[in-house]
DNA sequence: AACCCACATTCCACTGAG
DNA sequence: CTCAGTGGAATGTGGGTT
């Protein structure tokens, strides 16, 4: 019989290479997917890379986008659907989703031959379980789901058996403008979700200077991955330092941590024409850093970089299903609620109510005041922001809740 | 040399359109 | 009924590791 699909990738892998950053190398996506994808990121003993090319067949950012695909995947209603357990189309609509999300083809074939592949793993095995069991239970939604172990998402598969792996990003939108462009004021609402900085410049005229406050004091330092356009770019550590602050709720003594973002890529960012193609990751870490017992972040964030005059991209981070389908932002969701892994913390976690922020906010992002344009990237408590825009973080120190849903309070 | 691993290719069962 | 299209299991391939 002839096969029905394009030839499978005509490049054959013939590389294998250890992971271009296989420790930490998770392109920015959403903080669910890139639980599960870290954990197979984790799982990979190597990397074959394309024909003739150092860029590896499933790097990280693909790895990203395809577990993506599968989460956002929603089965048709069909007879092979109900009688063979098969997902019509699966394959095609995530290499779609691939195509769209990395602006890398590849085929339907390769990504059954990727899927087959994660079936054999014991992470790619839990995270495709719980995918398929959703997609089942779209199918046969009168069907408990406890029956089939209960449906949630890749993530949640990771918690659920004890493999979340690290704290999940919370995700930051800056707007920018070209390294080239005059800095004007101009703005947009915010869409769902996640913090924007409130006007659009040029990076170099942001002070890189992020503070965020927790109510105890614990040493720690940033490590800071850049990616540009999904891959790997540059990776630094850099000292946080610890000041005290009286500004905490009803005079409530807390700790300001300040850190410089990127210090020694910053200046690069700067000059960057397009600073939309770049991306940081930051994780806080305790120090001494364990040797023995790898500890999660104290706190993970996502920079992104958006077109001042744009909106921000509404799919990224891209939600996940159930969350996708319907577009909002739920801070109580099940997987937030369920998906606090027990490390066991020494910090205080408790709630720091900024002014006019939500109690149960995680996140608080207070208006920026238009007086006073030499505008630092402030993220910083509220009653203590000067410029630019506020971020506060609750019950981030030691609380280690993986999903930092965040209210815009604009 | 044997083994391992990531990935490609082949084969098969099946659906659905014509 | 035929056949194109599809997903998934089985198998093949080739480079790295032991």
């Amino acid at each position: 019989m002839s096969m029905g699909h394009s030839k499978a990738s005509s490049s054959a892998a013939l590389k294998r290479s250890r992971s271009p950053s296989a420790d930490r190398a998770v392109a920015p996506a959403s903080p669910n997917t890139n639980a599960a994808v870290k954990s197979i990121l984790n799982s990979r003993k190597c990397w074959r890379s394309l024909k003739g090319k150092e860029e590896p067949v499933w790097p990280p950012q693909l790895e990203a986008a395809l577990i993506e695909g599968l989460e956002r995947y929603k089965p048709s209603e069909s007879k092979s659907t109900r009688t063979l357990g098969r997902f019509p189309m699966r394959n095609k609509f995530v290499a779609d989703h691939i195509f769209e999300t990395t602006g890398v083809r590849r085929t339907p074939k390769q990504v059954g031959s990727r899927i087959q592949q994660l079936r054999d793993t014991q992470s790619g095995k839990q995270i495709l379980k719980v995918i398929s069991d959703r997609h089942y239970e779209m199918m046969h939604p009168h069907r408990a789901s406890s029956s089939r172990g209960g449906a949630g998402t890749a993530a949640c598969a990771l918690q659920n058996s004890g493999m979340m792996p690290t704290l999940s990003p919370s995700h930051i939108w800056v707007k920018t403008l070209p390294a080239s462009a005059a800095w004007r004021f101009g703005s947009y609402p915010p869409s769902t979700g996640d913090l924007h900085s409130s006007m659009p410049r040029p990076l170099r005229l942001i002070n890189p200077t992020v503070t965020f406050s927790s109510l105890s004091q614990a040493p720690c330092q940033s490590i800071f991955t850049v990616y540009r356009h999904g891959e790997l770019a540059h990776q630094e550590i850099a000292p946080v330092s610890i000041t005290a602050s009286t500004s905490g709720p009803a005079a409530t003594p807390c700790w300001l941590y300040s850190t410089t973002l990127v210090p020694k890529y910053w200046a690069h960012l700067c000059d960057a024409e397009d600073p939309t193609s770049y991306a940081v990751h930051q994780e806080v870490m305790r120090v001494p850093l364990s040797t023995h017992a790898p500890a999660p972040p104290l706190l993970s964030v996502c920079y992104h970089f958006v077109h001042g005059g744009a909106a921000p991209p509404q799919h990224s981070p891209p939600p996940l299903s159930p969350r996708s389908s319907s577009g909002a932002s739920d801070a109580s969701s099940s997987l937030s609620r369920e998906s606090s892994p027990t490390y066991p913390h020494d910090v205080d976690a408790k709630p720091y109510a900024f002014p006019g922020g939500a109690g149960a906010s995680p996140l608080v992002f207070a208006p920026y005041d238009a007086g006073s344009p030499a505008s630092p990237l402030d993220l910083r408590a509220a009653s203590v922001g000067v410029d630019g825009w506020s971020y506060g973080l609750q019950d981030s120190f030691g609380a280690c809740d993986p999903i930092f849903d965040p209210y815009i309070n604009l």
